[in-house]
DNA sequence: AGATGACCATGACAAAAGTCATCGCGAACC
DNA sequence: GGTTCGCGATGACTTTTGTCATGGTCATCT
């Protein structure tokens, strides 16, 4: 099953799998939602599921898909090889975890791996992602970058998130502290790039 | 040809065109620059270009690749359907802009009305880039955004721009005031959504 | 020849943002 | 039972942003 918001990409992704006569895409969604609604239904072997899309990523929706599925083998696909997504979609119990940058035919290749019972990581970003170490963030700490990341102001954050405005600036200081940045706006950038939001 | 930095989605756009026995894969590019190159060299009927690439993107190289290859059709494949990105298409002799979000069928149907000599555009796209007008900002205040993007604070772009703390200060004002947002960071999102950036 | 507008710069001022010390509460852990 | 840590809050303080008025140069357009 292939879950992956941009149809093109998506409509793309099932012509290659097509090229493989070992491989039938049985399903495909658009979204996070839909794509455990889809395996459900389908039972497919494996999920590819693609990080950035509406309605719930693929790496919350792991456990979902799990448990409304639990003999489909999860497959992390993405556009960025953030440490901090590895390490998510590895708790989330994928068995694999693809860069979009990487060679066309490492897809079927993976695929057949994860089938025969194998756990398919490049090696070099399960480096970064084990140098990087864990999310520093706590949970509210990562609420309030979050929440700050579009620009909004101290006061919307505060109203947003029902909290005192002292309050959304110390969680956003020690953010700001935590990460090494000398702002809110470099704070986002670094946490995005270490895939910590 | 096809230029794209993600390697696996140009694969598996490739395998998508092979499918059609009329339309071959001629030369691919991993980014602006050398799709110039190979398109010097291979001689397409049509270039198909991705706007977020690393070395000059789609839109940058444009005017190049119709130097280098006048014959060529130029065409624009993107994530993201932005105002500001189509009309610089256009001012760039795009024969067409698709958007990756699209129905798979529509690549190879766009690429076959561009070679009959048509124009191929998204109408609710076209319409609202012409409704959005166009980019406000100057090419200064566009320049002093992009820099302040990171979180680079007043004095590191008024270092790297070389210009004085305060003139960096106004520009970034007047840009802000130009897009209608509250901050640096609302103002560089809303630029960028409309493709100004 | 005069208007316009992009460009660069000051200085002054108000409004945010960020830092720090300090406090209380509750849960987890040794 | 004490320590630690995340959570929420205050108040005071400094620095950074953003706004505004103003002034000058240069190129373009009417």
């Amino acid at each position: 099953m292939l879950a992956e918001d941009q149809r093109m990409v998506r409509g793309a992704l099932a012509a290659l799998l097509g090229l493989e006569d070992d491989l039938e895409v049985v399903g495909e969604a658009s979204g996070g939602a839909e794509a455990v609604a889809v395996a459900a239904r389908t039972r497919p072997d494996v999920a590819l599921l693609d990080i950035e899309m509406p309605g719930g990523d693929g790496l919350a929706v792991a456990p979902e898909l799990r448990a409304a599925a639990p003999d489909c083998k999860i497959m992390i696909l993405t556009t960025f090889g953030r440490p901090g997504y590895l390490r998510r979609a590895m708790e989330a119990g994928a068995a694999a975890f693809l860069v979009k940058d990487g060679p066309a035919q490492e897809l079927a290749a993976a695929i057949r791996r994860v089938v025969a019972g194998e756990r398919v990581i490049d090696p070099a970003l399960a480096a970064a992602a084990l140098s990087a170490g864990p999310n520093p963030l706590s949970p509210r700490e990562r609420d309030v970058l979050d929440a700050g990341a579009d620009g909004s102001t101290i006061a919307d954050i505060a109203d947003r998130l029902h909290l005192s405005e002292g309050t959304v600036r110390n969680y956003l200081s020690s953010a700001i502290n935590k990460v090494g940045a000398r702002n809110r706006i470099e704070a986002v950038h670094t946490a995005r790039a270490q895939g910590w939001l």
